[in-house]
DNA sequence: TGTTAGCACTCCACACATTCGAGTGCTAAT
DNA sequence: ATTAGCACTCGAATGTGTGGAGTGCTAACA
């Protein structure tokens, strides 16, 4: 047996489409005169009012209209968002102008989709921890300091410096360097087990010691991406919306915003869905201060489990359908870009 | 001729510290009790009334307190604000914990100053533009890709990618590389001009288009730091103060505070006061919409025209006494880190 | 002449009452 | 099963009254 027959599935539409566009409650009369079918404000009342049992909308108060519950919403967004195929602007065109650094293309991402959505939006790089290692160089900089430079896959580069008691001489810094590249070219970071690492160390000999600098070092820098850099923008995009703009919610969302540690639960969740994009509403969400928010997140991924996330934070009566396609297209052109400009 | 007598002042000083501690109008009554110059209220209604004919202070509807103007702030900050000895907590022992990186140093350095002082903060990093270089580095990293790894003073370093239609041979890297250490070491940029370039052209051979991708980079990456980094925190410190957090004004600082372009000219304004700090009261700010507010910078400096910047921003009724202070301090403390660890 | 007490006045903040309209639930008629 | 009609409810908006804080002015005082 269905829980919703089509008539009661048409009326929740309805009034979710409406509460979405006016953020008010809406009542029985205005969806009398909003759906094709034809019924009277009365015969709505009682529909709605089965809906209310049912836990799909709510009135806040005994003569207010109704307003869609979490469920109203979830409901909404398995099952009534269609897909119509929207035209979404092309991104690709904006970013690629100069892809000179990952972290410069994902803060023209993340305030692109701002602008586009009037939402609050939020992206983590790609984590490099899966990451092979391509390339190490070793250089004397000065007495003291040895500088390790360390590329990753697809040309990340993590710079490291290395407190040493004596400046090595020349020929010592290209055998160690040798030594690096040899033992650790396109190793990924959890496959430098002890014995990889006692191997090079005895052929170190006595420079063992920067060699385990090196390894320290490489962990670390690769290490970094673990607590990873999250970059948002559009925070200010929540005045936009009064339901959100009291100075006691407007607070705390800006302030899980700028703090950003709580966003690493949003991000670093399970998806499920078929397309990597997952939508939290209400009090599904894993970060309580977004209880009263709608976060929706995608994951983009870069092979070799490489994978990065994309997030949008906005009121409940978000635009779901746009929001949706928004994240579905950026993923795909996310994936090219770093694909492709291996930048 | 003096325009306040000792009475005026201590009145206007009364009022003011008040206000600061209350954030609501103040009247004579509680002027009366406050001051040691005992009065009856009547008499401070009198002097205060002549305040407001000076501009000093000003009641915003007829029968409340009276609050400062700009000028009262003014005067309050140049003549009134007496610097006690006050115990500024030591911020070294936080920061020093692990400077790995200036980066990291800065965003320790901006919070720990929102934290203290519960305003918003904001930190530029020391301008590279005139650091020197110390030590560059070319690797061959792939079959079209060079890497150059470029020094500069204190250890700031800069990675750049350069494409090239093949990779060149060992030989010539190493040669590549005495090449540009031998010329450049020590050079600041705007030492580096056209004899030099050609110089080393000419030596190069034909790979002075390779020399010439390193000039580049070098410029470039040198070059990144004109567009200041800025870093910010306890935005949502605003909401404390009533003042400001309506979503009118709370809207547009935020914004301010996360586009951080608008910063800039607070940061890049020179400074005259002899201890290099400057307050700006309301309208005085280069950045309109901080009108409301007060913002407070200062510049610590690591000489060779390296420069940096740390500022707060807050309410006009700002504990200016304490904010001067931790500034002073700050800076102080800022160039001690910076000076002694090389990092 | 400077200071003070007293008083009328103003205006805001707050509490309370009133109205108005939108929306509901229920009942009875179709 | 649907609908018209009606009583009812509640919130938002608006109006009214009161109290208090603070002022400005005047007259008395040292």
């Amino acid at each position: 047996m269905e829980e919703l027959d089509e008539r009661k599935t048409k009326i929740l539409k309805a009034v979710i489409r409406n509460y979405l566009d006016t953020g008010e409650p809406v009542g029985s009369r205005t969806i009398s005169k909003y759906t094709d079918l034809n019924l009277s404000s009365a015969t709505i009342r009682n529909e709605m009012s089965d809906l209310e049992d049912l836990g799909y909308i709510v009135s806040p108060h005994t003569s207010a209209g109704r307003i869609p519950t979490d469920k109203g919403y979830r409901f909404y967004v398995d099952n009534l968002m269609m897909e119509k195929d929207r035209e979404v602007s092309d991104m690709k065109e904006f970013v690629i102008e100069h892809t000179e650094k990952m972290e410069a293309v994902l803060k023209q991402v993340v305030k692109l989709l701002a602008n586009n959505t009037n939402y609050a939006t939020m992206i983590t790089a790609p984590n490099a921890a899966h990451g092979k290692l391509k390339f190490i160089q070793l250089s004397a900089v000065d007495e003291e300091h040895i500088l390790a430079v360390i590329v990753l896959d697809r040309n990340v580069i993590k710079n490291k410096m290395i407190a040493v008691m004596e400046k090595p001489d020349e020929e010592i810094m290209l055998k160690l360097n040798l030594l690096l590249n040899t033992h650790l070219n396109g190793m990924s970071l959890d496959q430098i087990n002890l014995a990889v690492i006692t191997r090079m160390k005895e052929q170190a000999g006595e420079y063992a010691g920067i060699v385990e600098g090196v390894l320290n070092a490489i962990a670390e820098a690769i290490g970094e991406d673990e607590d990873l850099e999250i970059y948002t923008s559009g925070a200010t995009n929540i005045f936009k919306y009064p339901e959100l703009s009291d100075s006691r919610k407007a607070s705390e969302l800006i302030l899980a915003l700028e703090e950003k540690t709580s966003l690493a639960d949003l991000v670093t969740a399970e998806t499920d869905d078929e397309n990597d994009i997952q939508v939290y509403i209400g009090s599904e969400s894993p970060v309580s201060t977004m209880k009263d928010c709608s976060v929706v997140t995608a994951s983009y991924d870069l092979g070799d489990g490489m994978k990065g996330t994309i997030g949008i934070i906005g009121p409940k009566r978000m635009d779901y359908e746009n929001v949706y396609d928004n994240l579905k297209t950026l993923k795909k052109q996310l994936d090219d870009i770093f694909r492709k400009d291996d930048t």
